[in-house]
DNA sequence: CCATGATCATTA
DNA sequence: TAATGATCATGG
């Protein structure tokens, strides 16, 4: 397998900006909506095959970055994220016996590779890749330490009310929402909310 | 309207 | 069957 690094990764990607990843499909084999229904992941399954990795989707070792699409939605001439973005499933004895700084929730965040891709509506096969960016959350210290609260925060109604008590309603920048196979499967994953989505596209590097 | 909570397709 | 990629859809 190869081993891309994070800044290679950027400019593989950044070559296809502006191309609609339906073109992108067929040649990379992604399954879409060949089975009469969408495949959620099929935008973020393109674009983990455009740097030219062979597998990204359990982020092998050697692998120093995070692959994040997120939908916008164009609007009063700027684009706003259209969803919260999935950073990675909770585990809570993990969350429990680990610091924001050692967590996967955060290794995961700052090594970003960042794709804003244009919402067409839902079930549509159109989707224009609109930038491929980084983040330099050193660039923004107070929003670490923001983020650093709310994973705490997170962590202590862990501790405190236990697994089931967390919410999408917790915390300013992330939350612990529900996330899992559906059908009373019981899991929580950490989102980035939008306001971050935005910061993260606005700021970007 | 929007956010939260629920759910889906795919792969290993 | 659980993990991962996410979007759907209902309630407030």
């Amino acid at each position: 397998m190869k081993i891309i690094a994070r800044a290679n990764a950027i400019i593989n990607l950044s070559k296809y900006a502006g191309q609609n990843l339906k073109d992108l499909v067929l040649k990379h084999k992604v399954t879409t909506f060949e089975t009469s229904k969408q495949n959620k992941s099929w935008k973020g399954l393109v674009l983990e095959k455009l740097p030219g990795l062979d597998n990204t989707s359990k982020a092998p070792n050697g692998l120093d970055f995070e692959l994040k699409s997120v939908s916008f939605c164009e609007g009063k001439g700027e684009f706003t994220p259209k969803e919260t973005m999935a950073i990675t499933v909770i585990n809570p004895k993990d969350l429990l016996e680990t610091e924001f700084y050692d967590s996967r929730c955060w290794s995961k965040l700052k090594s970003i590779i960042f794709c804003a891709v244009k919402w067409n509506g839902k079930n549509s096969k159109d989707a224009q890749l609109l930038k491929v960016t980084s983040f330099d959350f050193t660039n923004d210290g107070n929003l670490i330490a923001e983020i650093k609260e709310d994973y705490d925060f997170i962590k202590n109604k862990l501790k405190n009310s236990g697994f089931v008590s967390l919410t999408g309603k917790d915390g300013k920048w992330i939350q612990a929402r529900t996330k899992g196979s559906g059908h009373g499967s019981i899991t929580r994953a950490f989102y980035a909310r939008k306001s971050l989505v935005k910061r993260i596209f606005d700021n970007s590097i």
